[in-house]
DNA sequence: ATATTATTGCAACAAAGTCGCAATATTAAT
DNA sequence: ATTAATATTGCGACTTTGTTGCAATAATAT
């Protein structure tokens, strides 16, 4: 399944990029130019998440966001992050705070995902 | 707006104490005897968040949880935790690990409401 | 026993996300 | 350049999760 270069798929990585930020479905598609489906973004959006290019978090307003991976290594398929991410409850903002944490987990747990939301007010809004 | 006792309430709150874990709506729909209105069910356990006798975690599957808060003197409406908790992808059980997490937040962020959730595999299924 | 009103059940609805399938567009091959 | 192969898109239908309005019911206080 070789990857192909779309229209689409340079228009949403672009609009994550500039961005800077985790965005949801909803706000790729206002930040958009053109009309692209709303499955389309999502396929898209799953895609990069599996080449590694962006990590996923679930809000905690149970929406899914999408952030381009910056100091990540990671390719694999799987692909989580142990960092925080703030989500500000005025500006709807949801952003990386780089900051890795240790998480100490139980004897016989094992970690594959990390989904670590505070939300609150951001230092604009606060 | 005084609470009342009812069927619905005590049930509810009786399958989240045996449990001892957090669970989801259908969990609980499972878990029950009678047949509780999938709309009653959802009433109640935010009724139970507002009371302080239960906290709700948002799971990276994007779905509510609702844990009976043990070792939480909160009573406040918004009522959040700092514990992380941990959900297994094989058998589907969210847990609260009951370790508080101090996370460090940058100059001008204010917490409101923590959602630390990390999924893998528990000492069961690991 | 009765009045008050919190709670329930039902149905309808909304939002988020996924999936199948035919049409389209990108890439590779000739 | 054309053509063939197939990844991607758009559309529509669908699922799941959760909420809400409203009339009927049931819990509490009088």
């Amino acid at each position: 399944m070789k990857r192909r270069n779309t229209h689409s798929t340079a228009e949403i990585f672009e609009v994550l990029k500039s961005s800077g930020n985790a965005l949801s479905h909803d706000m790729i598609q206002e930040n958009i130019g053109s009309d692209i489906d709303r499955a389309t973004i999502y396929r898209v959006l799953n895609r990069f998440c599996e080449d590694g290019k962006v990590h996923k978090i679930i809000g905690d307003d149970g929406k899914q966001y999408f952030a381009i991976c910056h100091n990540c290594g990671e390719k694999k398929r799987v692909h989580s992050h142990n960092h925080i991410h703030f989500r500000c409850l005025h500006c709807g903002k949801v952003e990386c705070l780089e900051r890795d944490l240790a998480v100490p987990l139980p004897e016989g747990y094992v970690a594959k995902v990390h989904n670590l939301v505070i939300s609150g007010f951001c230092n604009n809004c606060s």
